[in-house]
DNA sequence: ACGCCAAATGCAACTTAGTTGCAATAGAAA
DNA sequence: TTTCTATTGCAACTAAGTTGCATTTGGCGT
């Protein structure tokens, strides 16, 4: 992703372009897994932004749709850019969460519509709105 | 469920039958929803166990394979007796979750076999081993 | 029934991801 | 350039869950 696409995003969302977002969506947008907020401070610890700022930054993104959060096992938050802010990386609303019990990277992956209906209306009186997916097992590097 | 019924439960499990563990087994089992340790803890607070001993009495029992627990989106677990420990309640080892975005109650669902097959066969390179649906949506008390 | 001992319990201190309050700073619109 | 509001940094705090250790107890062998 070329280095001028990130401010265009952050306006597109209508978020003040500033340091901190630059480079944490960059980080983001470059990784192939769902981050944590530790993995983050790690990679930008040069910058020595507030671990505080990290939270907010992180909060105000999944707010504004630009990244979505999944719980992890370890209750922790690992975040994602959402599909339309990265063109490598194929996700959606409703998606699945492929989680490798080796590493604990969690990887979203994009799933036909139809496979999730046959759940959708199973239990008489409950009203489903969202789904999500959850896959354990070995990913690809850990095999 | 017949209260000499739990102690049974407990010896098949290898597990010394002591107070704190008959309690938070006839809680659990007379729950139709997944339960916190929170929630445990003010059922029972008539009896005060210590909180420790609440915490490793639900750690035994998921580690025995008696309930299983499920992350929650605030950082927390709930916990559920699984199928074979409650006849009125189904679960099993691939099940579904619904999670009320209203009242935060997760329900156990059992589904059928083949609707997770189609999606466990979808990424190349990953390996598969287990499957967690979880359904968002507004459960019956709060529609 | 009695004594033994590993397992279970209670208590205090600790860990850690994430939150809150507030004063100082800096985007960006005018 | 000025102004204003959103953002940032720092310190203190919260809350779920864990750890260490001394005390107690369930269940087995006698
Ligand atoms: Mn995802
Ligand atoms: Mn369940
Ligand atoms: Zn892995
Ligand atoms: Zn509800």
């Amino acid at each position: 992703m070329k280095s001028e696409a990130i401010p265009a995003i952050l306006k597109k969302y209508k978020l003040k372009v500033t340091p901190v977002r630059i480079a944490v969506l960059r980080v983001l947008i470059d990784s192939d897994t769902a981050m944590s907020h530790a993995d983050i401070a790690q990679l930008l610890s040069d910058q020595h932004f507030d671990k505080v700022t990290l939270y907010r930054t992180l909060s105000h993104f999944t707010e504004k749709g630009i990244v979505h959060k999944v719980a992890t096992e370890d209750r922790s938050w690992l975040y994602a850019v959402l599909a339309e802010n990265n063109a490598d990386i194929a996700t959606d609303k409703t998606h699945a969460h492929f989680i490798c019990d080796d590493c604990d990277k969690i990887f979203c992956f994009p799933i036909d519509e139809g496979s999730g209906q046959s759940v959708k209306s199973m239990k008489k009186g409950f009203l489903v709105k969202e789904l999500e997916i959850r896959l354990h097992g070995v990913c690809p590097s850990c095999q």
